[in-house]
DNA sequence: CAGAATCCAAGCGGATACTG
DNA sequence: CAGTATCCGCTTGGATTCTG
């Protein structure tokens, strides 16, 4: 899997604001609360399926049964789970279409896409480097 | 968890311009396959504990104790094995001063230097972002 | 101080069945 | 189709204790 090198020089170019993000302003008296709503927030995103829907609903809506079958391994309990959960922080937002059969669509809303915007690099950084960490690469240096 | 898709990395040779990130450059015959390098890493760096500590190190060498303590809530066990779960992937560097009593400092390589420069971005958002997400559910709807 | 070892609870995740 | 509900084995993670 390899995602193109220009990638990387893309992302920092349109790596979407903050010039210079330092743990500092991340900090609450120099350590990482265990009950901030940064906390809770980031358990939500980088729970297990939380990252994989996202990134699914990236480039479009999608009905139940897509995402079932584009995030691969995820069982419809926490399909659902996970769905409530971004719903409810406003991050995903669900349309039901009152037909036979039913109809239900997922998409970002607004405040998903722009979380999504900085999942993007991230994941593209991932991608490019997956093969060479999980094939046992040396440890750094 | 069963992988009922094979990874067929050669369906993807050719690639669209890339002006942005897009997801079709992560996925692998239109999904997200569960057993790709890319799901392994993920699951490593978006553990309840892996963004945490990468943050952590953000700034500079830390020591076991001080790690937990700046990882607030973050038990022994998970410290450690977090931590060599990283450090296998090359993403944190393990020195150790043989000294009574022993000094241990962790630092990032230069590989996750690169990966928490994607990351701050992503939780100078969330920072931003969290107190509105928990407090209020103001649904995109 | 830095960790390994141990025990135990919580929750993940699968399978299955049922609803509208 | 799009879920909800339930049982349950197994892994994950937390608290505690012990060691070099």
């Amino acid at each position: 899997m390899t995602v193109s090198n220009e990638v990387n020089a893309l992302e920092r170019a349109e790596m979407p604001s903050t010039a210079t993000v330092r743990l500092a302003d991340l900090l609450t008296d120099g350590r990482l609360p265990a009950a901030c709503p940064s906390r809770v927030v980031l358990d939500h995103v980088t729970s297990r399926w939380g990252v994989l829907l996202l990134l699914a609903l990236s480039e479009g809506d999608l009905r139940w049964g897509e995402l079932r079958r584009t995030v691969e391994g995820i069982s419809e309990k926490m399909l659902a789970q996970t769905l409530r959960t971004l719903e409810a922080d406003g991050l995903v937002d669900r349309t039901v279409t009152a037909t036979v059969p039913p109809r239900v669509d997922y998409a970002l809303t607004p405040l998903g896409r722009e979380l999504v915007d900085h999942l993007l690099p991230l994941m593209g950084w991932i991608a490019d480097h997956a093969d060479a960490i999980v094939t046992g690469r040396p440890p750094g240096r």
